[in-house]
DNA sequence: TAAATTCCTTGTGATATAATAGGAAATGAA
DNA sequence: TTCATTTCCTATTATATCACAAGGAATTTA
């Protein structure tokens, strides 16, 4: 599994931050219960998304969470990328170099579908998910 | 990570016994030692390759294993789907359906990735590898 | 002041990954 | 026939990752 629930859940965060926009800062309460997904478990993914500056937060009574840029400036390969670290589908496309890369049949395979997976993914965006343009 | 090393491990196996066709059955400690991988590690991949008729061994002295096909027969996503179990980037694809797929937002999302990295595993062989075709 | 919320550190059970261990059965060569 | 070699089979283990849960401190508004 490339995308655990790790991904998909800062994608169910970032989508319901979406569709409501107009309602200022949402809590993670609600985003919750409106995706049926444990709070405590969002908390700490939430943390990710907030540290990086795709939302901002506000403490407090009334506190909660909403987006810093439109829809459609998130790709969901940014997304994805940073909630799971990578999107490397294979362990030695990632930091530690592989002794053997230089003699190996399979590593240009290995980084053509990494580059056609981070292809695909950065060219869908939130606003796509919204309107279901995906095929 | 989508792919793990029984795949790739998998892959090298039958990469080795593609570039010693010729030899007649090659014993998986001559696999072992020019892969530098675990031979008990290796029994357990093997073992799945030639129950699904991938490749047919020989017990005893001078026993091993080749290939019971052409290595242009042999597709990357045939192999890799067997030794993993499944190519699917992410859980919900696999055989529990997920209660709210019905109306999910990023469901398309994932059915296209996948159908992205199957298109592209299917379309490259063993042979591919061997001539190093990779783009 | 009180309730609600984010923020922070730590722990935990389940599962998957990546092997290892030990031996039974088969086979060809001496 | 015997023996070294190899596949084949059933465990067991060590480590890491996943998917949370616990508890509380800090912050903010009503």
């Amino acid at each position: 599994m490339m995308i655990s629930t790790k991904g998909r859940y800062a994608l169910n965060i970032l989508l319901d931050l979406s569709q409501h926009a107009d309602e200022g800062y949402i809590s993670l309460k609600k985003i919750s219960q409106r995706q049926k997904l444990p709070i405590k478990y969002l908390e700490a993914i939430v943390s990710v998304l907030n540290k990086s500056g795709m939302v901002e937060s506000l403490r407090g009574k009334e506190g909660g969470y909403r987006l810093t840029k439109k829809p459609e400036d998130y790709t969901i390969g940014s997304i994805i990328k940073l909630a799971e670290g990578s999107i490397a589908p294979v362990s030695c496309l990632e930091s530690e170099n592989c002794a053997q890369a230089c003699h190996c049949l399979t590593l240009p395979l290995w980084m053509k579908l990494e580059g056609l997976i981070d292809a695909y993914l950065e060219s869908v965006t939130l606003k796509d998910l919204l309107e279901q343009k995906i095929s």
